[in-house]
DNA sequence: ATCCTGCCGC
DNA sequence: GCGGCTGGAT
């Protein structure tokens, strides 16, 4: 049974959201700010990665790169230092991508509109809309993972809700004026008090196991090729040898995404890894 | 085994 | 619409 969303039981639901935030609220140094860019880092970093593994990353991230102009002027090997730990990869590489677009196009200012927001590399439907409510406290209602799971469990919607009716349901809900609070107040209801865990409501992102797979061998190669100056595919054929894809495959992919270089070494010594340099 | 403030290319 | 992309926590 569906609960009416009529203008009483919203009123209801945004007082028992705000009453739990009231109470339970998170602390993190990206609610201490309206920086737009530095809303924009956190926002990025969050994608499919929990909270709390992400604060260390961010204040070291601001600490190094405080703005975009210093951002885009860095080299991918220092971002990739940074973005090491956080996981996929290419997020921190959009991001400096981002930065170099917003210099270019944009007057090194980041666009407070969600139409402009969403032409830049790594930011999609999520993304574009949650960097204005955070950072400027736009009256848009922004779906992640939480407030999908929070809509279909409060409202007694079937899982396979398609997006666009989710999407309206939250714009019903949004407390205007309080944007900010009031997507706060939501994200920590819904992974302190409405988990996956606890509702049975699952993730729209299905992800295979990841010890042993391809993304798994990926991550290792890349690890090693920031940490040095550049590699030998031969040696290193030796060493992922167990590799059930074969090495080529996975450096195929990293240069395809234009996180690796591959070249001819000198003289003739076999083909060289190295993370890419402009 | 499954999830986490998703996005991109096909 | 679907598979690929990380790594850490539970």
């Amino acid at each position: 049974m569906t609960l009416s969303l009529n203008s009483r039981n919203i009123e209801r639901f945004r007082q028992q959201i705000f009453d739990f935030y009231q109470l339970n609220r998170r602390s993190f140094p990206w609610r201490e700010t309206t920086d737009r860019y530095a809303v924009m880092v956190s926002e990025i970093m969050l994608q499919q990665t929990q909270a709390d593994r992400v604060v260390g990353k961010f204040l070291a991230w601001m600490d190094t790169f405080p703005d975009t102009e210093t951002l885009a002027s860095a080299t991918l090997r220092e971002v990739l230092i940074l973005w090491s730990g956080l996981g996929y990869n290419s997020r921190g590489q959009r991001l400096q991508n981002c930065a170099k677009v917003i210099m270019e196009r944009f007057d090194g200012v980041v666009p407070a509109r969600p139409e402009q927001l969403i032409t830049l590399p790594g930011i999609g439907e999520y993304t574009c809309r949650s960097i204005p409510v955070f950072a400027d406290n736009l009256d848009v209602a922004a779906v992640d993972t939480n407030i999908r799971r929070i809509i279909i469990h409060e409202f007694s919607l079937s899982e396979d809700t398609p997006k666009r009716e989710i999407q309206s349901v939250a714009e019903l809900l949004l407390a205007k004026g309080r944007s900010r609070e009031w997507h706060n107040a939501l994200m920590d209801y819904g992974s302190i008090n409405l988990t996956s865990r606890r509702t049975g409501i699952r993730s729209l992102t299905k992800q295979s196991k990841f010890q042993g797979s391809k993304r798994w061998y990926r991550g290792r190669l890349l690890k090693e090729l920031v940490a040095s100056e550049s590699l030998f595919v031969e040696e290193l054929e030796e060493k992922y040898g167990d590799c059930p894809w074969g090495l080529q495959g996975i450096i195929d992919g990293l240069v395809r995404e234009g996180l690796v270089d591959e070249d001819e070494g000198l003289n003739g010594q076999g083909r060289v890894l190295r993370i890419r340099e402009e």
